[in-house]
DNA sequence: ATTTTTTGTAAAGCATGCTATACTTTTTTT
DNA sequence: AAAAAAAGTATAGCATGCTTTACAAAAAAT
């Protein structure tokens, strides 16, 4: 599954370790995530889109054939 | 966090087992998800909030304060 | 160019999502 | 009422999300 964190965090001028904060994860959980090592949970997924102002969807992009 | 699983399957007549083959899980994991034992992972949610036709926002209900 | 900030890597360990199996209770159907 | 279908309980174990610590590389600031 891709995602817009990178991204958006640019957009916002937003370093990791302010993000990983505001989220309440450490910075690694975020870099894993930007980097694609694993997924978040729902949870961490809807603390990250609200930060943005986004719905999760807008953020984590899912594929249409999402196996696993 | 609460959901609406349960509620969606009824209003829908669908069975914990349907679902269940639906999203690619097992029964247990739909009665768990229902029972509120613990929180579907990012992709589970997905799969059941496209199930029902719905944005994850419109299955999973995340409280203001969602610690954990 | 040197310092500071930000980003990245790696690995061990804990917490949680999910499976598998087996059995019980409730609801629906006939 | 009896049978069948659906829902529920419990538990051991595996898979994945997340933390912690420590250190390295790259980018930005001075």
């Amino acid at each position: 599954m891709q995602n817009k964190i990178q991204q958006l965090r640019k957009e916002n001028k937003v370093t990791q370790a302010e993000l990983a904060e505001a989220v309440d994860v450490t910075r690694q959980t975020i870099i894993s995530l930007e980097s694609g090592k694993y997924n978040a949970s729902l949870l961490l997924a809807h603390k990250i889109a609200c930060y943005f102002g986004k719905k999760i969807e807008e953020v984590f992009l899912f594929e249409e054939d999402e196996k696993e």
